[in-house]
DNA sequence: CAAAGTCCTTGATTCCGGTCAATCGGAGGG
DNA sequence: CCCTCCGATTGACCGGAATCAAGGACTTTG
């Protein structure tokens, strides 16, 4: 596994992690600065480059993280080999799958990522004590639940060119969360075959449907990930809903 | 709305849930005797046909229920009318999107079902005074988002053959909890177009995958709606695992 | 029992997206 | 600079599921 060396801390030494300070919907945001200050003892920070495992699908789960920058994709494959990605997590998200041995889905870093993880055994021990803790992970897991049930209808109804729409569409929601203005400008933080397996789709079929709303005047795209839409009213037309 | 006078109790009476004492995946099930008691002063259970709207997409909800029995489907519509089906909720699940004024979703009768409806106050009260409730809803949320995440697999990677496998398997398992046997039997508690939808196929191609089971002996039909699967293993080949 | 209705099945044809294969273009290395 | 590598694009063709259209089985109604 790759860790770069400036951003790995001794577990041991009380660490302030920053994640948890400054957004709503990570595990963290439920505790008071005493709280943090007892996790952060048991907490490490690392960061991982694209790519990399974070979770297995049937591994046990020896620690939970928050995320503090980055993109992480969690997927299920067939013993074929086929791939389905079953959703994307955003910074500050909680990654684990409490109460389980085994989570079910793979964890791996889309971008580059950092997390901060806690052992297991803690941060159940913290659920039990503290009913906020708690509430927040309901929060968080309604919220994942509500996403995945959109993305059903996006995965068993929508035509390739409304998914390739929708996912654009979901990417720019995330990079800029409250938007005024009507254009938007990003870096995708996926491949085309990350995409493909995010959509249900092939990799040339993403392709050809990049292609056409570029040709269309819908979006520009250089060097593959950086995209520009000018119009985003115009792309959510073609989304379908 | 149709509700057979028998079941209908007048919410003022003292009504003991009868299903919140039974099984373990309600929210009741957390409940101690005197804590039901107090709930059962609020609560009040009905049954409706199948079709029955319980909850709209965009509607405010007023109550959250228990499902006592039968089969309800969760579906999301898109504005030209193309359908999906993003979860089945079975006895003893509940009901409802806690803290949040819609819930996204339309849940409709799938079968005849009773269920066990308290008001949105008093559950939410409920919720805040008692960790074990919270902790009970957060483990059938996160049940339901790891089935939302498999069934994701199902509509974006799957063939309609192992599509209409999966979907038989889904079905037989909820039947028969623990099966021994290498046999299931058992009545859909869904239309060829509601399993349509559910599967992201129209209906047509769904029962020509029928027609192919049936055929080559994997599954016998009788009236539509009653299958019998001497093999069940044979069946779990065909779904793609 | 005929008529109408609902749900399901079957057939013929179309078309969207998959498959297979070639090519492009930027990044990096010798 | 050429060469390779890797991801993305494009093209030709194919196939699985959708669409359109009948027809069948069963139930309900008068």
């Amino acid at each position: 596994m790759d860790i770069k060396r400036k951003d790995v801390h001794n577990s041991d030494t009380p660490v302030l992690c920053q994640a948890c300070e400054s957004r709503h919907r990570g595990v963290c945001g439920a505790l008071t600065s005493d709280q943090l200050l007892q996790l952060s003892k048991h907490s490490s920070r690392r960061a991982v480059e694209p790519g990399t495992e974070l979770i297995g699908e049937s591994t046990q789960i020896k620690n939970y993280s928050n995320i503090i920058s980055g993109v992480v994709k969690l997927s299920k494959m067939m013993a074929d080999g086929r791939q389905q990605i079953v959703g994307l997590q955003f910074a500050p998200d909680f990654l684990g799958r409490p109460f389980r041995k085994e989570n079910g889905v793979t964890a791996e870093a889309a971008t580059e990522v950092k997390v901060c993880s806690f052992p297991k055994t803690v941060i159940e021990r913290m659920i039990g004590e503290m009913p906020e803790l708690e509430h927040k992970l309901l929060e968080q897991t309604l919220d994942e639940l509500d996403e995945a049930r959109n993305w059903m209808l996006t995965l068993g109804r929508k035509t390739a060119g409304e998914k390739v729409a929708s996912y654009l569409l979901l990417i720019a929601t995330h990079a800029f969360p409250e938007n005024e203005t009507d254009t938007a400008e990003f870096e995708l933080p996926m491949s085309r075959m990350d995409i493909a397996d995010f959509l249900g789709l092939t990799m040339e079929t993403v392709s050809r449907q990049f292609t056409k709303l570029r040709a269309d005047g819908v979006i520009r795209i250089t060097n593959n990930r950086h995209v520009v839409i000018p119009e985003i009213t115009r792309l959510s037309d073609r989304a379908g809903f």
